[in-house]
DNA sequence: GCGCTGCCTTGATCAGGATCAAACGGACAC
DNA sequence: GTGTCCGTTTGATCCTGATCAAGGCAGCGC
């Protein structure tokens, strides 16, 4: 298990202190986080929290990928949310977790105990700024979503997805996307078509339909390099080079 | 053109006082509130603002139903939410409408000024806190659509659809949906196939269906009887009577 | 080596919903 | 009355993506 190479006692070495929820704190509020804050670590693959499990904290993601998942009594499912490093996981005031969140990575948490954080908030509106900002962002992404479930082609899809990916991967190395980008795709083909709304087929054949096609390149299954990204994103349905949000 | 039925000087008359961004104000806030406010009317079908447009107001819904789509070149239309009365429209911190905003019935809303809204926001912990809780409502709605738009069928979309508004209807009654209930349908077929990811022609069909199986009966085209609104659940493929959102 | 398991690919067929097309019906203007 | 417009219904056909089914391939334990 990956064991944090930050000093998990100190928040000056985090590496999500610029862009979680406590990044507007000023020293005093973080000495008071940190009495309240432990970490936890998953393997890839395990479960963090089930759908209806009470929730006796919130947690900040430090590195790794969760998803968060939606499941019918007969089994489809729906993700809807991909957590990545410094996003939030839990809803101050709520006690029962809404969906699952699963570890798509390895992962590890920044745990707060729930009571004192919800204590914490009603005292600081540097924390409760920064969660509406937080918040107000995943909207806009969870309603790009809706527009990606709703009306566009399994192609424009997995297009979509795939750009989204190397415009991240691009913006931990602070750079934008460019031709030749080559990044790691962190999903299975079933965790990338219960995002997508599709089967784990239709997405393999997507894929390898944009291989054959040129538009990606693949090393093996997971390592996917895109030779022109303009070429992408034309794919995606959407208004060139427009907006593309986190 | 409508003319509000209340006293639009004095916010103590106000439908949405409980709900609004603004419930949780105490006197001198509401005071503050009600010198930058004003109130704006829209016929039903008009624009309220296009995606791209400087906002220069945020604004609660205070009667009336508008919607928030988003639209590709093509022309592929997905509403994003249905804006109910004391819903609100805009953020803080952005400058640009990132949907277009339409009235679906006649409309009336209650603007603040931007500038002077977000500063008092700044200011006042308690319109900051309320509007967190309003977006994180937001988000498990879009959440939960986003299940929908992703993995029911058209027959389940339908019904859920219907069950929703019928919800919704029954609780500005302060009611449980009971058999029986009946409400008027505020959108057109293509505003539903808008909202559910389908065509137009797809929803009459299974509104047909619907109607021709006993689920709901038609009084004209926009009024709708439930007799048995435990069929119509088990019709949504959602967990049988379980927490359907507002 | 072997067999197993998990993940992925590919093929064949099916069906749900889109698309194309025509007609209906109520509201309204003239 | 007649005509027109808009939202709606219904029908015929097509096609995308689901479903069912079979294999491929890499990693791993033995």
């Amino acid at each position: 298990m990956a064991i944090p190479k930050f000093n998990t006692k100190d928040c000056g070495t985090c590496p999500i202190q610029h862009r979680a929820v406590c990044s507007h704190c000023d020293d005093d509020e973080l000495a008071e986080l940190e009495q309240i804050k432990y970490y936890r670590s998953f393997e890839a693959g395990q479960p963090v929290l089930w759908a209806g499990d009470h929730m006796e904290f919130v947690a900040s993601v430090v590195t790794g990928i969760a998803s968060l998942a939606q499941a019918m009594e007969d089994g489809r499912t729906q993700m809807v949310g991909l957590l990545l490093p410094s996003d939030f996981i839990g809803r101050p005031g709520r006690e029962i977790a809404p969906y699952n969140v699963v570890a798509v990575t390895d992962l590890v948490l920044c745990c707060f105990r729930k009571k004192p954080f919800e204590e914490l908030m009603a005292r600081t509106p540097h924390l409760s700024a920064r969660l509406l900002e937080m918040t107000l962002d995943e909207l806009d992404s969870a309603r790009e979503w809706m527009l990606l479930l709703g009306r566009k082609t399994a192609h424009e899809k997995i297009s979509s997805l795939l750009a989204i990916l190397a415009t991240r991967d691009a913006a931990l190395r602070k750079q934008k996307p460019s031709d030749g980008v080559s990044f790691n795709l962190p999903l299975t083909r079933e965790a990338m078509a219960d995002y997508l709304g599709l089967t784990l087929e239709t997405v393999s054949r997507q894929i390898s339909g944009l291989k054959k096609s040129g538009v990606i390149e693949l090393e093996g299954k997971r390592q996917v390099t895109v030779p022109d990204f303009g070429r992408l994103l034309a794919e995606t349905g959407d208004d060139t080079d427009g907006g593309m949000l986190v």
